[in-house]
RNA sequence: GCCGGGAUGGCGGAACUGGUAGACGCACCGGACUCAAAAUCCGGCGGUAGUGAUACCGUGGGGGUUCGAUUCCCCCUCCCGGCACCA
């Protein structure tokens, strides 16, 4: 063997070797195998990439974690797939195609080859013939096709709806994008807009989606948390309080075209349904609070189109136990009869004018002051009669339920801080034992539903929350005015985008016909990929081939739909193709059977909500239509930590913050190695430490894995990034454990070179036994680890095992050999070329991959004496050894003996001998 | 405000189910090799006192349970992440 390590030669080597042999290859196991002669199944995936051009540090994290388990699992006898795809469709590609003047297509292709070298020069076991990339026909036309199967079942829907719309750009903008009613971008003023669009009605499974969170309990529970909250359940009572604009004290309200008193048809209690609601959106427009209109609100909308003389003001509440306790009702800004009154009163109108142009982030409604003013509309107490004046308040969501509220300012903190502001009654009507109400603070117990009892209440005193509940909600529903009903907070998912480079949405509009979907047999519609987007809206509009087509149905002109699907469709399902993905004929096949689910995925924790609660909707659909078979795509979920590095900067006394990059900077230390300062290089003048932060462009404190494979090599790279952090928290960045890495592998094939040229030196029985205990205690302890998954504390495994076995000096005995192969096989997961180079060197075999995991030997662990730590009181006083099969009073009456233990119970008396077998003997005195 | 996760040497991080706190590595200090440097190897490395054996203190702070607490319970402080006028 060679005596130097050179890792460029023998990754290379090894690299092909996988390559020449397949070695990744995933196969399905051949027909006729039984489950008892099965190996089981391993689907290990990490989340597919978008070809941004080049590998980023989180990339190599996220696939080296990936991969570590995947050679992990395969060397403990698993049947493993370790797939790999492009997420290929998204905005970027239209950016630098604008910049380079470059269709996005070829630039999306020419990045998917560089990166495909880099993931391949870091040595994955990736099987390479199921990889494809969302932006091919043969791909996303199952987007369409499914797009198509969801329409027919009505899960995909068309629907008209408020966006923020850039007048510049003419493009919708999410939420995030606008920033003080302002494009990002351009600094034009944000418009609201009503646009048509298609929606997946993924509030269809709200209830499944949520409830099944408890059939992963595999997965981080913070992911799960960030689920349910997203998904928002509330139980609580939908209700109405009626109104009448011919009563006297409304008479001023009434719109002069509305003669006719009457009721509005159809009006009714709890006639819209909970699953469809109002001010849907998808990825980032799910949090738009729509603020601008209550289109969309189904009650809202029937009185909005011609408000009716007498009608229902309807509310949603969880605390209908409080109803007795309403003294007024809060309406939002956009709410028809804060509209109907704005009519003859400017006041009021320039004040909902002021709310709508308020910030649109709910994030800073949340800090922003309780705002009103009255409607100087009466509506009718629906169990007492009562004339409850409605106001418009900017903290009530026209988004959210019927963007009313019942307000009961006694037991509601909003509420309260309102009714305080504006003078309004304050009606306390739950009483808590040993509790006084008083109005001049809130206080923490009004809005306790646990301990309260109605008071105020008529029939209803005495009741605790549940009964009253349930008790008021029979009321209301016997008057026709209300019923139990299931509130969420999640909103179905608007999939329709003014992109050019995404799935185009397979829909003819015909003037005739109108929305015709495209035949199944006329798929895919495919995407013109020779286009260049200019910057001024979708460039699909100006194709006169793509856009002008013939109707399905009567086969007159027609003209295509140019929206584009939301890219978060592609990799809702991605990872059932991988089972299959040279299948022609369909979307999936048999095979996901046998693949899915997955049984590891891997990827970072800012997918928490929006694309693994896609994912999941998307798997119950696919279940629903009979493609698959399975409730839950991801069994077990590994979010990785990010990484971080250090941030330098200087802050010139005018203009901007320079920051550095930290491989410029020297930092200086004391004699203690405490840091005493940071200079640059260049100029050596000092610079100002910002803190850690993750790597990033704008802090200039990236590390680029290209530099750093090429200069240590992928094994280096792999073994840092697990020694450094296990796998979940973040990892620091630095270059002296890069080096630190390095050293350990140098160290590593030195001695395997001195072992490989046979150095004969005399090694005492005890030091080889002792040896071999230790290397099987650590291997003991390390596999603990590895089923853990916690690969830093095995990284330092293999650190402990070539310590010892360099301690033992020869290595012409069975303990050296035998270690070895153990070190080998533990490393071969995160360092997997040099460990393959030197299992066929040192002649262990061909092929490591093939070599079975390493487990330890209960009989090198059998010591005949062992360690006993003597305690007195409690602290640590000495320790000795006795026979492994000492019985207890044997071992007490040593420890007596002991001096130590004797000079600190000297003059005591001793009150009691704990001791603990194998571990430790504490005399208490 | 609510939910989740944290806090251990100069630094990254270990410590099985309550049983030797600081494994392993980095940095630093001392030594060997060298004309010298790098690389490599050997030794040291939580704090205080002491020449030393040793003693005391020490896992964010305070209390508790226990023979024994980084680990379990209660209270508090700070940090990170997510969500947020959700009715």
């Amino acid at each position: 063997m060679q005596n130097k390590y050179n890792a460029r030669v023998i990754e290379r080597e090894a690299q092909q070797y996988w390559e020449d042999h397949r070695s990744f290859q995933a196969r399905e196991p051949a027909a006729g195998t039984t489950s008892s002669t099965a190996k089981p199944k391993y689907y290990c995936l990490s989340m597919f990439p978008y070809p941004s051009g080049k590998l980023h540090m989180g990339h190599v994290r996220n696939y080296t974690i990936g991969d570590a388990l995947t050679r992990y699992h395969r060397m403990r006898g698993y049947n493993v797939m370790q797939p790999m795809g492009w997420d290929a469709f998204g905005l970027p590609a239209e950016n630098a195609a604008m910049a380079n003047q470059v269709p996005p297509a070829q630039w999306t292709y020419d990045n998917i080859a560089y990166m495909k070298k880099q993931l391949v020069s870091l040595g994955f076991a990736i099987d390479w013939e199921r990889e494809f990339a969302t932006c091919k026909p043969e791909y996303y036309r199952w987007n369409q096709w499914l797009f198509l199967r969801m329409l027919e079942k009505g899960i995909a829907y068309k629907k008209t709806q408020i966006v923020n719309w850039d007048p510049v750009d003419q493009t919708v903008l999410a939420n995030e994008q606008v920033i003080d009613g302002r494009g990002w971008r351009t600094g034009a003023v944000v418009e609201k807009r009503e646009i048509p669009g298609y929606y997946l009605g993924i509030t269809r499974y709200a209830e499944e989606l949520l409830a099944d969170l408890d059939k992963l309990p595999d997965w981080p529970e913070r992911v799960k948390t960030m689920q349910a909250n997203w998904i928002g359940k509330s139980t609580g009572i939908r209700f109405a309080f009626p109104y009448d604009l011919t009563d006297p004290v409304n008479r001023s309200h009434l719109p002069s075209s509305m003669g006719t008193p009457g009721r509005v048809q159809g009006e009714g209690p709890a006639d819209t349904a909970s699953a469809e609601r109002p001010g849907a959106g998808g990825e980032t427009e799910a949090r738009s609070p729509q603020t601008a209109d209550f289109v969309g609100n189904e009650s809202a909308r029937r009185d909005g189109g011609g408000l009716a003389a007498m009608g229902n003001l309807w509310v949603f509440t969880t605390r209908a136990d409080t109803i007795m306790g309403v003294t007024f009702c809060a309406v939002a800004a956009e709410h028809p009869l804060a509209v109907l009154a704005a009519r003859n009163n400017p006041a009021l109108a320039s004040f909902i004018d002021e709310c709508k142009h308020g910030s649109i982030m709910e994030a800073d409604m949340a800090t922003m002051e309780k705002k009103g003013m009255p409607t100087g509309i009466f509506v009718t107490h629906p169990l007492n009669g009562e004339k409850i004046e409605v106001w418009v308040g900017n903290y009530v969501l026209m988004s959210y339920g019927e963007g009313a509220v019942m307000a009961v300012p006694a037991h509601d903190e909003r509420d309260f801080t309102f009714a305080r502001q504006y003078g309004l009654p304050i009606k306390p009507v739950v009483a808590v034992d040993g509790q006084n109400f008083s109005t001049d603070a809130w206080q923490e117990w009004y809005g306790d539903k646990q301990n309260g009892r109605c008071v105020n209440s008529g029939k209803y005193d005495g009741l605790n929350h549940a009964d009253a509940v349930d008790a008021i909600a029979a009321d209301l529903e016997s008057l026709g005015l209300g019923k139990k009903q299931v509130l969420w907070r999640l909103r179905d998912w608007g999939v329709s985008r003014q992109r050019y480079w995404g799935t185009p949405i397979p829909l003819i509009h015909c003037d005739k016909c109108g929305d015709v979907p495209v035949p199944d047999d006329q798929l895919p519609v495919v995407l013109p990929d020779d286009c260049v987007p200019d910057g001024s809206g979708n460039p699909l509009n100006k194709r006169a081939d793509f856009v002008n087509c013939r109707c399905p149905t009567c086969s007159g002109p027609a003209k295509r739909e140019t929206d584009t699907m939301d890219t978060f469709v592609d990799s809702s399902w991605y990872y059932t193709r991988f089972a299959c993905a040279d299948q022609k004929n369909a979307m999936v096949d048999e095979r996901t059977k046998y693949w899915l689910p997955v049984d590891q995925y891997i990827g970072g924790i800012e997918h928490a909500i929006l694309h693994l609660l896609y994912s999941r909707f998307w798997t119950k659909v696919m279940r629903d239509l009979g493609l698959v078979t399975l409730d839950e795509p991801f069994a077990n979920l590994l979010t990785q930590g990010m990484v971080l590095n250090e941030i330098f900067f200087r802050k010139p006394a005018s203009g901007r913050i320079l920051y550095y990059n930290p491989a410029d900077i020297d930092i200086e230390t004391d004699e203690n190695g405490k840091r005493t300062g940071a200079t640059l290089r260049a100029d050596g003048l000092p610079v100002e430490s910002g803190g850690i932060g993750t790597m990033s462009k704008s802090k200039n404190n990236g590390v680029d894995p290209q530099s750093l494979i090429e200069e240590y090599g992928a094994d280096t790279a792999r073994f840092f990034m697990m020694f450094a952090a296990p796998p979940e928290q973040t990892l620091e960045w630095s270059d002296s454990g890069v080096e630190g890495a390095s050293r350990f592998l140098r160290r590593l094939w030195d001695y395997a070179a001195k072992f490989s040229a046979g150095d004969a030196t005399a090694v005492p029985d005890d030091l080889q036994k002792k040896t071999r205990f230790e290397i099987h205690g650590v291997l003991k302890q390390a596999n603990h680890d590895m089923a853990k998954r916690q690969f830093n504390t095995v990284a330092s495994a293999a650190m402990k095992m070539l310590n010892a076995l360099d301690r033992m000096h020869g290595t012409d005995n069975d303990v050296a050999k035998e270690g070895l192969s153990i070190l080998l096989r533990l490393l071969s997961p995160i360092t997997p070329h040099i460990t393959h180079q030197l299992w066929r060197d040192l002649g262990y075999g061909q092929d490591i991959l093939a070599a079975p995991w390493p487990e330890a030997d209960p009989a090198a662990l059998d010591a005949d004496e062992i360690e006993l730590m003597l305690q007195v009181n409690g602290k640590l006083r000495g320790n000795m050894r006795v026979a492994k099969n000492a019985d207890r009073a044997e071992i007490e009456r040593l420890a007596m003996q002991n001096p130590k233990v004797q000079k600190h119970i000297a003059g005591q008396s001793v009150k009691k001998v704990v001791v603990v077998p194998g571990r430790l003997v504490n005399v208490v005195v």
